[in-house]
DNA sequence: AAAAAAC
């Protein structure tokens, strides 16, 4: 509670001397650029962290507070308001008190609420899970090598409520690092491999980590082989070729942790290739994706399969709307449930801005413009569908921007590897691409993503921005928005202006989109046309005029070339 | 509101 208040006023409240050190460790951790890949991810302690949020916040959001238009401060205090009581509840039925000076920053700096019964104590440290809980040592060591020395807010919070074997929905924003959080207790309760146990009872696989795309999983499983590192774990990503070396019974009941996505794993279920009767462990990453509609009869087919009696569930993300969260705690078992920060909301160290481009043809002549002046690579760039990507794409090589590499889920398994593989390696300067990689990705170079096309959901966009912005590092947004995006743009202005950026005030004046709908397309929509129009000024009026008819002579050449080539990426053109 | 992704 008193957290809550020191942070409405941005932080400027804190005894800067306190954080002096941290500071200075701060301005020593933060590397200028990649320094070795590997140590670019370091866990910054997390008063430091803590720092950051404060410094983000801090001039911007008084700024806002001022000025930032009466619907937008209504609707942040009542959030601030529920947060408040939530964390009243959880302090009166945690016995566990923060009680000293020095513990009280850190709690601070998560702001987490949690709520549920019996709610463990949170971590300081990583070592603190040797005396708790007995994590093996050679776990903790595997943290620490690989640059984990402290834990993050969903770690500290996170780990010891998983350890105490409870079900969890955890709620973190992205990059605060949520793969560890179920990793390391999944790793640490499993004990040892099954394949060097003595006794026959309980064999197979026992736990379960399912993500919504390959690429995610990928990821996954690289963390886990990390955090096993040194014993005999057998940690599988689940594909095509692993189910069929897996449909061996021998074999796969030698195996301790799979993580899959959802199709892959029931194909396997239904061909009676694969049991789940003994997984303990379950959980489901980027869980609002994850219950979407069209993966939930997928998920809950895995979850029906998974009988054993004392098995944990455990669903996470950086968003949670509340049908998912329904759906969620729904499948849990007297779950605990952890937010830090605000749900919904991207961290404030990402700066995020809206660019008006008046329509679709005006979107590559802005893009070219920005990547004509000097930028951050690598550059993620978000666009709606996977012929916009190709095209995006293309479009930029012919315009002579270097090393611009492509991804979505229509390329062959080979090509997507291929260009993660580039990506990670820093080969890619502008990565073009679709949805597919707006969840869970972890490229550590990235400073800046561009929303091409506007995002289908305030989820989506929360996502796709926290590709940058990760493990304490700043990052820059930058999204598009036409004439079309209007009844949704106001929407995503409240999700900037709730993380601290600022957002033009003819925006927060839209109104809101039900209204827009009542009326009727048309009248509204000009009217807010014009206002842009206006609002953007006469100079760039005619310089966005000339853009588009730059970008008209780009796109006659664009057609003429698909023609040519009549085969990839061709069928989205329309500009309706 | 709507595309993407999963095999």
């Amino acid at each position: 509670m008193e957290a809550f208040q020191l942070l409405s006023r941005g932080g400027a409240r804190f005894n800067k001397q306190r954080f002096k050190s941290d500071v200075q460790i701060f301005n020593k951790a933060a590397p200028p650029k990649d320094v070795k890949g590997k140590g670019v991810l370091t866990q910054l302690p997390p008063e430091l962290d803590f720092f950051k949020y404060a410094k983000a916040s801090s001039g911007k959001r008084k700024a806002e507070d001022k000025e930032g238009g009466v619907h937008a401060e209504g609707k942040h205090e009542k959030v601030e308001r529920k947060r408040r009581k939530i964390e009243d509840e959880s302090a009166d039925s945690d016995d566990n008190h923060i009680g000293t000076e020095e513990e009280a920053p850190t709690m601070q700096k998560h702001r987490v609420t949690a709520k549920g019964s019996d709610v463990p104590k949170p971590i300081a440290s990583f070592e603190d899970l040797r005396e708790r809980y007995n994590v093996p040592p050679r776990l903790l060591s595997n943290l620490s090598e690989n640059s984990y020395k402290h834990p993050t807010g969903i770690q500290a919070h996170g780990i010891p409520i998983l350890l105490e074997h409870r079900d969890l929905a955890a709620i973190s924003p992205t990059g605060t690092g949520k793969t560890l959080a179920y990793l390391t207790p999944i790793i640490s309760a499993l004990g040892s491999p099954i394949s060097s146990m003595k006794n026959d009872g309980g064999r197979g696989v026992r736990a379960v980590i399912l993500a919504p795309t390959r690429e995610l999983a990928h990821q996954i499983h690289n963390e886990c082989l990390k955090l096993a590192a040194g014993r005999k774990w057998r940690t599988v990503l689940f594909s095509k070729a692993t189910a069929s070396t897996l449909s061996d019974k021998n074999v796969r009941d030698k195996v301790d942790i799979i993580i899959s996505t959802p199709l892959r794993l029931v194909v396997s279920i239904q061909e009676g290739n694969l049991e789940l009767n003994n997984v303990q462990h379950l959980v489901l990453d980027e869980a609002d994706r994850m219950l979407d509609p069209e993966f939930l009869s997928q998920v809950q087919e895995v979850i029906a399969a998974c009988t054993h009696p004392n098995i944990q569930k455990a669903v996470f993300s950086a968003t949670l709307p509340a049908g998912s969260e329904k759906l969620a705690m729904g499948v849990l078992r007297n779950p605990i449930r952890i937010i830090v920060g605000l749900k919904d909301t991207p961290l404030p160290l990402i700066a995020q801005t809206l660019t008006y481009v008046a329509d679709d043809a005006s979107k590559l002549p802005s893009l070219l413009t920005y990547l004509s002046q000097p930028y951050n690579p690598p550059l993620l760039i978000f666009t709606s569908t996977q012929p916009r990507t190709t095209s995006l794409a293309e479009e930029l090589i012919m315009n002579g921007i270097s090393n611009v590499d492509c991804l979505h889920a229509g390329m062959t398994k080979k090509q997507r590897d291929d260009a993660v593989s580039r990506m990670r390696r820093g080969e890619s300067w502008v990565m073009v691409t679709t949805e597919v990689m707006a969840r869970g990705m972890d490229f550590k170079g990235i400073r800046e993503v561009i929303n091409y096309d506007f995002p289908t959901s305030v989820q989506s966009y929360v996502h796709r921005i926290g590709r940058t912005g990760r493990a304490g590092r700043e990052g820059k947004a930058v999204t598009y928005f036409t004439d079309e995006d209007g009844p949704f743009l106001k929407a995503i202005a409240n999700v900037l202006l709730q993380s601290g950026s600022s957002v033009p005030e003819w925006i927060l004046k839209l109104p809101k989109p039900s209204k827009m709908k009542r009326r009727q397309m048309g009248k509204v929509k000009r009217a807010n046309t014009v206002n842009a129009a206006r609002k953007i000024g006469r100079n760039d009026a005619i310089k966005k005029r000339d853009m588009i008819a730059g970008s008209k002579r780009r796109k006659e050449k664009e057609l003429r070339e698909t023609d040519k080539n009549n085969g990839v990426g061709e069928g989205d053109r329309s500009d309706k």
